[in-house]
DNA sequence: ATTAACGTTGACGTTAACGTCAACATGGAT
DNA sequence: ATCCATGTTGACGTTAACGTCAACGTTAAT
């Protein structure tokens, strides 16, 4: 009985924790710290630290979320909703307001950007207009 | 000899702390501690502070950097962007490259988001399907 | 003249997200 | 056997962005 992969990605590779920590250019110190949070719980090999695919995958998404504001927490409930920890109905229903949820305050971002993008554009008008009066 | 006004808007709009800690649901502490950070510098009428309109622009600038998760120090730079003290040609190209930057880190945030929607996508149909199958 | 509402300036406290350092474990190369 | 690189677990320090007082000023209404 073998087990049942869900991904076709290379899914075996295993990474130390000063492997992941030059990846993603934080330090060890960072990746044990979102353990502590509850945001990875790599395997054990002795004492030592393994991480599989999906913690780097956890680990990209947590990242990405700091870049764009995102609390720990918040992406930890990210992570929580990637998570197959859920086998019935309700569960999925919540899961799915999650994800809407979600998109929500994306989309909201998202709006935010596009107004900051257009006063850029509309400053930049500006003072290119003044740079030539000049 | 009358002052040339640069906008249309109800500029001469004057604003209590008070006033602006109601209007964008923050507290008057935080007001003054953007104050105190050099991010606003509203007029005095004896000890009290009087915000115009520029700071209301300057402080919904500010609530947006935090949206997108930029710190006071960058919103800062902004801020020092679309402040006229500026008036020979090397500073204006500065102004410029300052602009570019921003639309760099916005459009690499705007990336981001995109990536979290398709995922968020994927995810949202392997829910979908894991609850048919039940 | 007194109160109430609103404002001010320190000064110290708090939380999130790590950094820093010390003391120790471990597995392989010399 | 002994380094040495790499790892581990505390414990304490740090920074940004405010919160929370305390003590005091100002002004309009009673």
């Amino acid at each position: 009985m073998t087990k049942n992969e869900t991904t076709l990605k290379p899914s075996h590779t295993i990474y130390t924790i000063s492997d992941l920590a030059q990846r993603f250019d934080i330090t060890t110190r960072t990746i044990r710290f979102y353990e502590s949070e509850g945001l990875l719980s790599p395997e054990r090999q002795g004492q030592k630290r393994l991480y599989s695919q999906r913690d780097y995958t956890t680990l990209k998404l947590i990242l990405r979320g700091k870049r764009l504001g995102w609390s720990l927490a918040e992406s930890g409930e990210l992570i929580q909703m990637y998570n197959p920890a859920q086998n019935n109905q309700a569960q999925y229903q919540k899961v799915l307001e999650r994800v809407q949820e979600s998109r929500g305050r994306l989309q909201n971002q998202l709006n935010d950007i596009e107004v900051m993008l257009l006063e850029l554009d509309e400053h930049e008008n500006q003072v290119r207009a003044a740079m030539q009066k000049k």
